[in-house]
DNA sequence: GCGTTGCATTTTGAATGCAAAATGATACTA
DNA sequence: TAGTATCATTTTGCATTCAAAATGCAACGC
């Protein structure tokens, strides 16, 4: 294979078995199968997933990095328990980056984007109508992501998912007042006008403030309840 | 162990081999040690790190995950080669990312830190005065990073510092032409001056309009010179 | 009774081994 | 000669093994 060739090719690849295990892994933190806080013992889910040890070593090393899991040498792999501070750190990056994706989005966006982007809207407040916390929280990620879909740049994109696991657990202890979800309600009204309208400077500025104002709640949660598992 | 003592603890840790082999392969890589696009042999790097294949391995997938190293399944790894399109994905991001750091920093700077960046500044005026490209770049990242620590939010940083790595073999192409230079030097006069009157909103816009004049100077010199490696 | 020390057990870090896939070279066919 | 098929060699993916570090427990001293 020609070198130069490398950055165009985009052959079909099946995921290696390291690569599977991180997105199980993943998958299995925010779904709360992996309590935050605690040990993950290699044997165990090596047993699991019916892997040698080697393999989920190095998925391991892959969460580690991207921060969900903590490793400790020479004492095991632990699910990142996210602090306060990691809250009030991830937060203002997540705003940015959204407002960023705002930004793209108006420059991009079809008529059908928007619409696609309405309609979502629409289903979003279907669920708030019904107090259907879980399904709401569901279609509103799916905005957020057609939005940095819209925006057509996939390196954003990967940066964003990366981070958005890590406060995923949280994120959504925001709308735990009911408060915060009726204001969290009409952000979003704003946000989806401000795409309407391709204003990519109003809706930058409405995802930042939108992703600042649910820091506060999900902090006002946290101080609450002190024993919610971050 | 207690577990909720593991957000707290901050004890003293020798890094582990993959650790010291995942920054070993950066450098290399922004040292042009290991050339873009070029692939890399587990065997040949084993033995010039002395070490066998299982901490290489783990080293070379946590690099792929940062994105610095592509790993094709059963065709080892590449030197990931930077596309035009990476390089007009990238910059927008850093320029969010930038006009972050700006903001936070606004908030926080102490006198001192000021100082610290006017100082820096001087430093780099010298060797702009010089025509010392090399020290005048190494004294640029040097403010950009100054203000990102201002900024206080470590998370940041090291979102930040991963990206950094992507282009830092681009980064600098930019001041390659002449009025590039001249032009990015005057937007750093504006940048210490909106740091020095505490103006977040409009150091956030500079740093944020910076990244994006570079992003067109550095696009520029890639389509004059194709041959310019990544 | 409480804390400390020493040792067996468990768990992790890293090296080695083995099978499958890819690569490269040669021989063969049209 | 161009193209394909075959096979030895190399390289990779994953499993296994071995050594070092940590853990848990019991014996011991105070």
């Amino acid at each position: 294979m020609s070198d130069s060739a490398l950055s165009v090719i985009q052959e079909i690849r099946r995921p290696t078995l390291h690569e599977e295990v991180v997105d199980r892994i993943r998958e299995m933190i925010s779904e709360g199968e992996l309590p935050v806080g605690t040990r993950v013992p290699e044997k165990e889910l090596c047993a699991k997933f019916g892997i040698s040890r080697t393999p989920l070593r190095e998925a391991l090393k892959v969460c580690a990095n991207d921060g969900v899991i903590t490793l400790l040498p020479n004492r095991g792999a632990w699910i990142t328990q996210l602090t306060p501070e990691d809250v009030d750190e991830l937060f203002p990056i997540m705003g940015s980056l959204e407002a960023l994706s705002g930004e793209l989005a108006c420059c991009n966006a079809t008529d059908a984007d928007v619409a696609e982007v309405k309609a979502l809207h629409y289903e979003m407040a279907m669920h708030y109508a019904r107090g259907d916390q879980p399904s709401y929280n569901r279609v509103n990620q799916m905005i957020h992501q057609k939005i940095m879909e819209i925006a057509a740049n996939p390196t954003l994109l990967q940066v964003y998912r990366s981070l958005a696991e890590r406060i995923r657990r949280v994120r959504y202890l925001a709308n735990a007042s009911t408060n915060r979800w009726d204001a969290a309600m009409k952000e979003h009204e704003a946000i989806l006008a401000a795409l309407e309208a391709r204003d990519g400077a109003l809706l930058a500025h409405l995802l930042k403030s939108h992703l600042l104002n649910k820091r506060e709640a999900v902090k006002k949660v946290i101080r609450e309840d002190d024993r919610s598992s971050l």
